[in-house]
DNA sequence: ACCTGAACACCGTTCAAGT
DNA sequence: ACCTGAACACCGTTCAAGT
C-alpha cells in the first residue's frame, strides 16, 4: 500500500488503542506488533508517530492524568482541605479506571505536561493557603503516595477467594479473608475514604499548629 | 554437561540473582535467558526449579516481604499506634530497598506465605486492640496504599533536574522543582513521615470516638 | 510524509536427549 | 533429578523500498 493519501494513523488513535489494550489485557499485552494489528497496520508503522514504545507509553500516561479535575485549585477561596479532598477523589477515580498503567504513571511527572500541570496546581494552592513551601512539597508527595497506592491494585482482590488458602494454624485471623474479593468495591472505597479523611484531619492538626506560631 | 552430581542451581540462588538483577537494572532487565547467563547456566535450566517466570517473580516478591519486621504485633500490650508506626517504617524500608519490584508486590498477598503472615499480624493486632473488624480491614488496606505508594517511586526524583522543563508561563509554581531530585532522600523521607503521623493522628481521632460510643 | 516487508537481536517456554 | 541445545512463536526496532 505504501503511503495512503489520508494517514491511517494518528497519535490520538494510537494512544486510545494502546490504553484500551492495557485496560483489557494488562501492560504486558501491549506490544508494538499487537497494537499495530489492532489498528490494522504493520508493526513498524507506529514508528512514524512515536520514537519508541516508551514514548508511546508516556503519551498514554499523560492522557490518563489529563482526566484529573484541577478546577478546585483555580476557584479562589476554596479551603485547602476541601480542595485536596475533591482533587484526591478525582485523581483516584482517573487512575482506578486504568489500574494497569498506574505503575508507569507513579514514576513521577517527568516531562509530561498534564502531570506537571497537576503538580503545579496542588503546590500552588497549598502555598497560597499559607503552607510553607517545604510542607507543601511534602503534602503533594504524600497525597500522591496514598492515591497511587490506592489505585495500583485492589486490596480486597489481592486475597484469593479460595478459603483453603487461609490455614487457621498459619493465619489465625484471616478466617474470613476469602470473602474480601466479593466486596472488592466497597472495601477499597471504604479504605480510601477512611484514609483520605484521616490524612486530612491529621494535616488540619498541623495547619492549626502553624497558625498558633505566627 | 547434562546433570551434574551436585546441582548447579537452587531456588534460593535463583531468587537472589533475580532480585539483584531487578534492583540493578529494573524489572524489564529480568529475562529468563539473561538470568540464566548470570548464573552460568542455559535458559531452560531455570524451569527445573520454577514452573514459569511468574512463579519465580512470586518467590522474589515473598523474599522481600519476608524482611518486614512483624515482632511489634506479637509483643502483647504494644499500643496500636506505636505498633503501626514501627511496622510501617519497617515495611517501607523493606520495599524502598527494592523499588523496582513494588508494582508486582502491590498486587496483594495472593498465596505468598510471608505476605499472608503480614496481613494476619496487622489485622489480628488491630482487632485485639478493639478496632471493629470492618475498620481493621480498612486500616490494613489504607496503610498498604500509603506504604506501597511511597515505595513505588521517589516523588522528588520524578521531577527532572533540568530547569528548562519548568516554563514559568505553563507552571508558575514549579520554579524550584528542578532542585527536588538533589534532595531526593530528605524529601521522600519527610513526606513519608509527615503522612504517617498525619494518618495515625487521624486514626486516633476515630479510635477515641469509638470509645465514646461504647 | 507515511506505509510496507525483510531483517536483527532478542524474548518465554517446550521437548527430546544426555547422565 | 537436573542440565543441555534445538526449536517455536513471539518481542522492539532499523532500514531500504514504495508512493
Amino acid at each position: 500500500m505504501a503511503r495512503p493519501r489520508t494517514p491511517l494513523l494518528s497519535r490520538e488513535r494510537i494512544v486510545a488503542a494502546a490504553l484500551r489494550l492495557i485496560d483489557d489485557e494488562g501492560l504486558d499485552a501491549l506490544s508494538t506488533r499487537r497494537l499495530a494489528t489492532e489498528l490494522s497496520v504493520s508493526g513498524p508503522s507506529l514508528y512514524n508517530h512515536f520514537a519508541t514504545k516508551d514514548d508511546l507509553l508516556d503519551a498514554v500516561v499523560d492522557s490518563v492524568i489529563g482526566e484529573v479535575d484541577l478546577s478546585m485549585f483555580k476557584a479562589a477561596g476554596t479551603p485547602w482541605p476541601e480542595a485536596l479532598r475533591d482533587w484526591a477523589r478525582s485523581y483516584r477515580a482517573a487512575l482506578a479506571a486504568h489500574p494497569n498503567i498506574v505503575p508507569v504513571l507513579a514514576q513521577g511527572p517527568g516531562r509530561r505536561p498534564n502531570a506537571l500541570r497537576l503538580a503545579d496546581a496542588v503546590f500552588g494552592h497549598l502555598v497560597e493557603s499559607g503552607w510553607p513551601r517545604g510542607q507543601a512539597t511534602r503534602i503533594g508527595a504524600l497525597m500522591r503516595y496514598f492515591v497511587t497506592g490506592s489505585a495500583l491494585a485492589s486490596f480486597a482482590a489481592g486475597f484469593p477467594a479460595d478459603a483453603e488458602v487461609y490455614d487457621a494454624a498459619d493465619y489465625p485471623h484471616l478466617g474470613e479473608a476469602h470473602r474480601l474479593a466479593g466486596h472488592r468495591g466497597a472495601v477499597d472505597e471504604g479504605a480510601f475514604e477512611t484514609g483520605l479523611e484521616a490524612l486530612l484531619d491529621g494535616l488540619a492538626l498541623r495547619y492549626a499548629r502553624l497558625a498558633e506560631r505566627s
